[in-house]
This record gives C-alpha cells, sequence and structure tokens, in this order.
DNA sequence: CACAAGGTAGACAAATCTGTCTACAATGTA
DNA sequence: TACATTGTAGACAGATTTGTCTACCTTGTG
C-alpha cells in the first residue's frame, strides 16, 4: 500500500493552499483556484474543509509548524547564540519565495473579519521569542531582551519585503549589538 | 462661491476610500460601496478614478501626507528629541482607527500585483527616517541608528497590531536606550 | 461480503466584483 | 451665448466569488 508515495488529498489541498496564500494573499486566492492545482474535486474539498475560513486557519497552523521547524533548525546551524540571528535570517530573506511573514501579512488583510488570527498569530510570534529567549544568558531581564528582539525582527522582516535584505540585516545586527551591551 | 464648504467629489471619494481601504483592506473594499458611502455616483467615480488601481495609489499618496504631518507634529510636540519617539507612538496606537502601517499592509496584500506599491512605501519609510534622524545628534552614524530606529518602529506598529500597545512600546523604549549609548 | 471513507465529474445558484453605457442637469468661464 | 467641466440616475455586461447538489467509482477493513 503505497500510502506514502501519494499524498492525501486533504494534504494537497493544504500544500497547494500554503503556496498560493503565502505568495498572493489570502483574498487574492479563489477556492477554484487551490481546487484546480491541487487536482482535486469541489466535493472533495468541501468535505474537508467546509469553509474557506476554515482552510485559511489549517494553512496558519501549517505554517507556524512548518516556520517554526526551520527556525529553530536554522539558529542551531548557526551556533545557537544570540550571533545566529542575522544569518538566519539572512538565509529567509534570500529565498525567493519570500514574501515576509504569513501572520503578519494575515492579520494586516483579515483580522478584521476573522479574529481568530491575531489570537493565532500572537501564539505563533510567542512561539518564535521562546526560541529567541534560548539563545541568550540566562539573565533577569532575558524575557524583556528577547521580547525587544522579537519586535526588531518583526521589522526586519517587513523591512525586508519592500527593500533589500541588507539594509533590514544592517538594522538587526546593530540592535543586536546594542542590546548585548 | 462656497468651494470651501462642501468638498468636491473627488476629494469624498479619497477621503472615503482612506477610510474604508485603512479600516478593512483593498480587496475587501469594493468600489461600489465607496461610491455608496462618498455619495456619487458610478460615471462621477470613474470620471475621476479610472481604475481601482488608480484609487489605490491616490489613496497611498493622501495617506503618505496624511501621517507624515501626524508624525512630524507629534514629535515635536513631544518635545523634539529621541525620547519623543516613544509617546508620539503611543499616541497613534491607543487611537481607534489603528490598523498598522497602510503602507506595510498594503504591500502585504498586493505588491504581487500592484508594484508600484513597493516603490511607494520605499519612499514613504524614506520620509520617515528623515524625521527620525532629525531628532539625532548630528554624529558620524546617524544613518545608520537612524536607520535602525525606523526598522524598530515597524517592527512596533506591527506588533501593536495583533499584541497590545504597550509590550510592542516597551520594546522600542528598550531598543532607543540601548542604541543611545 | 458489506460498508464506510474518501475519491471523481461537473452543473448550478446567488452574490459580488470591476467597469461601461445612455441620457440629462447645473455651473463657471471665455 | 457657447462650451467645457462636473455632476446625477441607474441599467447593464461579463467575470469571478463561495458554496451546494446529484450521481457514481475505488479501496481497505471488520
Amino acid at each position: 500500500m503505497e500510502s506514502t508515495t501519494k499524498l492525501s488529498a486533504k494534504q494537497r489541498i493544504l500544500e497547494t493552499a500554503h503556496t498560493l496564500f503565502y505568495r498572493n494573499g489570502i483574498r487574492a486566492t479563489g477556492i477554484d483556484r487551490i481546487i484546480a492545482e491541487s487536482g482535486v474535486t469541489k466535493v472533495t474539498f468541501y468535505r474537508h474543509y467546509p469553509s474557506k475560513n476554515d482552510l485559511v486557519l489549517a494553512f496558519l497552523e501549517f505554517r507556524h509548524q512548518f516556520w517554526l521547524t526551520w527556525f529553530k533548525e536554522a539558529v542551531e546551524r548557526h551556533g545557537q547564540d544570540i550571533n545566529a540571528l542575522v544569518p538566519a535570517l539572512a538565509e529567509w530573506f534570500q529565498k525567493d519565495e519570500f514574501r515576509g511573514c504569513a501572520f503578519i501579512n494575515t492579520v494586516g488583510e483579515l483580522a478584521n473579519d476573522l479574529p481568530e488570527v491575531i489570537e493565532i498569530t500572537r501564539k505563533h510570534k510567542n512561539d518564535m521569542t521562546s526560541i529567541i529567549s534560548k539563545l541568550l544568558p540566562g539573565t533577569a531581564n532575558r524575557g524583556n531582551l528577547s521580547n525587544a528582539l522579537a519586535v526588531a525582527i518583526d521589522g526586519a522582516i517587513v523591512r525586508a519585503q519592500y527593500d533589500t535584505a541588507s539594509h533590514a540585516l544592517q538594522a538587526v545586527d546593530q540592535i543586536v549589538s546594542a542590546l548585548k551591551q
């Protein structure tokens, strides 16, 4: 039984949605396109995701796992200390699928209509902050420091979206240096 | 003749678009709604803005003036030095129309379809950075410093969108303090 | 064998989207 | 006076949106 070779319809839908939602945005991506590109039919689609909003939430959940797994691995690979931050981000910013943070983009696009997005985003950034926290010495203000770094990273992500990666990274580098003192 | 009392149709359209685009996003806001709420007819609308994209670009231009005027005034009012930054942002974040940065949101939503948005955003943030620069002592690395602060501010803006204003401001405060040294 | 779960094909509904069209009225200026 | 500009009212086109519906096929498991 080759259940490992071909993915289930549900999984294919989710991965197609991930690609399209992240690349083009949620509202710009119609259900019909996701259905066509994942090679399922409408009935199959709606059996797994009763509404587009359900798919949007599943997409964010998927992205959450996906991104955190990558991030954890990247900071490890770059030395698992505070200096790993800039090279890890550099890696991401240079990918050509890079389109900023899926969570920030989704909050901006439809937090008004789908408030759950805010909660999910907060949780996502919280987990990101935990990973950053582990790169810091265990002093008293570790919490404050990792919070400040998380904000700086959010800024760098959006900056990299409309400006060059190097401008974004230079700023993070400077902020990291200053906070280290 | 009372050309000052009632606004022109074009101006009314623009201000309605500003409110709705900023509050609900671009794609979520239909032309029909803007037409209805600004009290003009379709012909009038399309005479002034031949396509929705034209209106989107006019909206960003308007927002650019609007926001920078406010920002300049706010940092002045709070003492026109680097410590003005946090209270000025605090003011903004607490408004209940606050929905983050119109430029960041629009880049995330439709930079793929309308690349001009990127250029406009870069220009906007450039002007913001100039204002910040004027709050700093004229030392050699003033450029780098204001760039780092601009990134931190972008981060704080998006953070304030999905988390509390105080978390966002606390981070900026900490980054400002560290960079001042 | 029987049956549930998951799959296929594609018509259809109802709303909403952007944009065009005809026809007419008010107004300020050359 | 003549004319350009700006305005009004509202029908219409054509595409696209999300979501439903009927009818049938395949496959693994109790």
